[in-house]
DNA sequence: TTTAAAATAGCACGACCGTTCTTTTTTGAT
DNA sequence: ATCAAAAAAGAACGGTCGTGCTATTTTAAA
């Protein structure tokens, strides 16, 4: 009964660092793919079935890398976040502390809306599917949107310690009336299909900092 | 082949003026229930199922009244427009025309969605749903919105022209950023459940009509 | 009170949904 | 090449949906 060289596999060979396999690849491509129909007809919309007819698989095959429908939801969110910050934050984060970056955040926000016209915004389709539905996927956008509020809100801040902004700005209230702005374009460009909305957007902006004491614009 | 003082009904005796009957009540009473699920979980959420729960009434007896769940829909915008003018549009036309008036308009738009924290604004909810879905309902939508937009934008070239805004104001620039404001308003309060946000609301308000040349405020 | 029409109910249909279970195929380390 | 594990497919479930058809009940005018 002696085992010859027992080839036993080591369980703790490398425990998450190896398995990179296929199963992680194609749940990459499913959670793409899903992010793609959840823009276009939200995020409550999104199905199984019509996701793996897109993928060219199985219902059972897609849904297997979930378990739930919920938790396919919440690697959407996660996703788009993803890209959101890979789009719109980390790119403005190279610019000056300060009003520059400040305008930068904007900026890049502001093409990213413009461009989801024919895509949807995640956070403003979300928010009104899951405004007063709780559960784990509410809990996943909410946090991710705040996640960024917060990081405008810090920028604003920013800018006022460098002396770019009146010292009594309300940090507040000047971050509410710059998400008004984006709230409208993505309205009025998206669903009114209304022109020269990002110009109203980019000249509502001058404005709030005009009136936040932002005088010299230079960079 | 008499005929003995024929009681032939006269098709004729008051075309549409003559039938308020039951129907038309109990049609009334479903699209006010209607209104009140859409506003709570949309437009598209809908269904005639859960519609018909709320009314104990059958499926199919609902149904009756509108032949096809688009004309549901329909009539739940109608009664929406129908709704915002009474408790929006028409009190603030009692208001001086000018900035008393628009600002009435503002303050009845900006209650009525700071009341829909806990209901939902149909006008906002639906354009997320149908936004990039052509059809009826979403036509509907949209004229509902735009003849709403039309008056307020209306009412600020009015203000300028009684000289309560500067000469040079932009009313469409003006409109948008105000609109900006209800949208932020429904977000952070109805989503983020964000504190105060109908201070914010209001103090955006007032940087508006500062930036535009409102000076004296006496109304 | 009679009676035709209007209003409502009951039932069934095909379609799609998320999910479970079982079977087949594919993968990748040995 | 072997073989166990991972990945994917297949089929079926109970459920809800909008809608059509037929029967029953209710309405309101005669």
């Amino acid at each position: 009964m002696t085992k010859p060289h027992a080839p036993i596999k080591d369980p703790l060979a490398s425990p998450s660092l190896r398995p990179l396999h296929k199963g992680q690849q194609t749940k990459a491509a499913i959670v793409e793919a899903a992010l793609g129909l959840a823009t276009q007809i939200g995020l409550d919309g999104l199905s199984i079935g019509a996701l793996a007819e897109v993928m060219k698989m199985s219902k059972s095959g897609v849904f297997a890398h979930f378990g739930s429908r919920e938790e396919l939801q919440i690697s959407v969110v996660r996703e788009y976040h993803h890209q959101f910050e890979q789009e719109v934050f980390f790119p403005a984060m190279q610019f000056a502390r300060g009003l520059p970056r400040l305008r930068a955040l904007f900026h890049n926000w502001m093409l990213r809306t413009s461009a989801e016209i024919d895509s949807g915004c995640l956070y403003i389709s979300g928010a009104v599917e899951f405004d007063d539905r709780p559960g784990p996927v509410r809990d996943a956008l909410a946090s991710s949107v705040k996640t960024w509020l917060t990081a405008l809100h810090r920028a604003v801040l920013q800018a006022r310690d460098e002396k770019h902004l009146a010292d009594d700005t309300d940090a507040t209230q000047m971050s509410f009336e710059i998400h008004g702005l984006i709230l409208a374009l993505h309205y009025e460009a998206r669903f009114l299909r209304t022109a020269k909305s990002l110009y109203r957007a980019k000249q509502g902006f001058e404005h709030i900092l005009l009136r936040y004491g932002a005088l010299h614009e230079r960079d």
